[in-house]
DNA sequence: AAACCGCTTGAATCCAAAC
DNA sequence: CGTTTGGATTCAAGCGGTT
């Protein structure tokens, strides 16, 4: 193994932020100096340094492994002329039991770097896609959503014997179907979606042009550079700043680059020399973003919880207040305990959401929408006296 | 076994167009007098009843086998009302293995009835179809293309812990590697395409409305019949009129309705007394189109809907880019998930119609028109860049 | 007549912290 | 660990009734 980016050898496959206790406990002893998030490129066979890298260390995975295009003979344009196919001696496998067997021995080491609560992304065509989530599913991993990469510029089908391969699909799994707090940035993509929430279909172009790695001839460096764009929507929703993410198949360094931008530490493995050059300075030379266009936003579901009685012992909501529903019909008082009583009710004592429940016959109610008070002749959701104290209490409300 | 639609038992299995000298030469015996090509619906299990379809028979399978969903409790919409979930038990595996031991046995036994040039098309999501695409890839299908139903109006994730499940996937495999003269109507596909191909993601609506085959009680028939269209796609796509289209799993009809209409025969199988009979009824009120009309269908080539987050993941937009008001007083931030900052307040990030709204003290504001860019010393609205984006996409946007 | 509003619904692996 | 409780969460269409 050699380290390429910053760091050394040692310090790569030692560090770790939090220390986690995995089975490597000397991989996690001598962790105090090593600069955080990590930034480096190992150079090396992805199995090998994937068992050297700690146990429950990393945030996010991105992989895009090699296919297994079997392309028998060279693909000729109509015009003869050669199309540049993915046929480089790494991208053939003898048979699928070979390719399942490379990949349930991948993604197997990748499960043990990665925390609970970390996601696991992976990108293929269908070749190789169904053969990869098929092993996912078999090694205890939870697809999420399979995600559709739309290519706005594919490549057109020469023979006209197809329909034109317009896409690439991702798969998006958890590591168990048990696991909990995932990252999943809803709010900041909806945010960046003329608020509608994303969908499973994402169109982006090709890589190409300016973007694209180049060798000294002026070829492509590498057959299948991923588009910035499409890793920047992965991290951007699925990790936060600050986050370690890991990209067993580094390539020319895509993920590297993305992550660096965006404030997230990585970890690239890749075998190839060429690549491995490539990469490096490709990330050297990226700046990345200010916090500014980076911090997570205060989303409604982190915001700290506040307790309708502390309303009243803050003196926003007085005891014997009387609480509506929006159109008035269903009548509360509140009691100085921070529990409200049904009016004209029996003994219909409770927390703001269970008498909302109640009121309306639901099993269930989110008390802070349902119940208002009139204050200078209008009504308000009660959500705003709440969102009032933590802005007092110098929390971001939003 | 019972024979439903037109024929009988005896007519049904022993019919063959062109006798292929199956296993089953009993099957390929009596052929003379059966209508062709055929239109019936047989009651029984797919397993079953493909073993008594002679061999070498169908030139088109559609499969839409169950999903196995593994649903586990009840899910709600915000407003409390509960979602009709598939929970029938005709989706219940116990385990993977079952299920691919389902698959195998269900793929292997249509295989057989397959004519050499004939080809397969499943329909899945990612709960089953990455395991049935490794099993056709195991049994020798030869896949030809992997196709996205996209949904333009799919059911949202209500909870915002996932992207919107808005597509599903569809496998369109030949019989082997080497199967040669497979059914593929380039140029009808083109000439209704606006004279470009025809690209492995399709756009469709769900099956609703009048289309939608109801219960005496006004509840859906069936929870998950497939519009007409995409089936008709499909068989415009990939068979001839007279053709023979099989459907292992038949359901209400939809396959044997628009095979009828389009001229091509059809054989489809079914279990449930319920749906046999639905499909009955539908099939035979099926007027079949003239020859003239057997066109692949016109697709409207769709204007791109651009969010704000593709100008900042396309470039248009830096994230860190300040954005003014038409006058210069209001000021935001561009961050790189593509919301907005307000500058100068404390946590007001959003997108660009919130805070457009949010700075002006409106209720709602349209960001395109609000928000302005400074290039080249001079102010415009962002919404020329999305226009400049537009034409850029419109180019290839399907 | 056309526009508008409200209601319903669709193959869904849909929560997390506190007790 | 299981159980309870707080409280966050939806988009596009079709249909029927009203303006």
């Amino acid at each position: 193994m050699r380290l390429v980016a910053k760091g050394t050898l040692q310090r790569a496959s030692r560090r770790t932020c939090r220390p986690v206790g995995g089975e490597r406990s000397e991989s996690a002893a001598a962790v105090s100096a090593a600069p955080w998030p990590p930034n480096s490129i190992i150079h090396g066979d992805s199995l090998v340094e994937l068992s050297r890298l700690p146990a429950e260390s990393v945030d996010l995975v991105f992989a895009d492994p090699p296919y297994n295009l079997q392309l028998k003979g060279a693909l000729k344009r109509p015009d003869e002329s050669r199309v540049d196919a993915v046929d480089d001696a790494w991208d053939q496998f003898e048979s699928f039991a070979a390719y399942d067997a490379f990949t349930r021995a991948w993604l197997t080491a990748a499960r043990r770097v990665m925390k609970p609560s970390a996601t696991l992304w992976v990108i293929g065509s269908y070749h190789n896609i169904f053969r990869i989530g098929a092993t996912m599913q078999d090694l205890g991993f939870w697809i999420l959503n399979d995600i559709v990469w739309r290519k706005a510029n594919p490549m057109p089908n020469f023979r006209g014997r197809r329909f034109t391969n317009a896409h690439e699909t991702l798969i998006w799994a958890a590591r168990a179907p048990d696991a909990k707090g995932y990252t999943f940035n809803y709010e900041a993509l909806k945010g960046g979606n003329e608020d509608v929430q994303v969908r499973s279909d994402w169109l982006f172009p090709l890589c190409t042009g300016q973007e694209r790695l180049k060798d000294g001839a002026g070829r492509k460096l590498h057959p299948t550079q991923k588009p910035e764009a499409l890793i920047a929507r992965i991290l951007l929703s699925a990790s936060k700043a600050g986050d370690v993410v890991l990209d067993p198949f580094l390539g020319s360094g895509t993920t590297g680059a993305v992550a660096k931008r965006l404030g997230r530490g990585f970890i690239g493995i890749e075998r190839e020399d060429d690549y491995v050059r490539a990469a490096q300075e490709r990330i050297a030379a990226i700046e990345p973003l200010p916090d500014s266009a980076l911090l997570a936003p205060p989303s409604a579901r982190e915001a700290p919880r506040v307790a309708f009685a502390s309303l009243v012992e803050r003196g926003l909501v007085v005891p014997g207040t009387e609480l509506t529903d929006a159109k008035g019909r269903v009548r509360a008082v509140v009691r100085a305990d921070g529990t409200i009583a049904l009016t004209g009710g029996t003994a219909n004592v409770g927390s703001i959401h269970r008498m909302g429940a109640l009121a309306q016959g639901a099993e269930a109610c989110n008390g802070w929408t349902f119940w208002h008070v009139e204050q200078e002749g209008r009504r308000h959701p009660i959500d705003v006296l709440r969102a009032r104290l933590r802005a007092e209490m110098g929390i971001a409300a939003e």
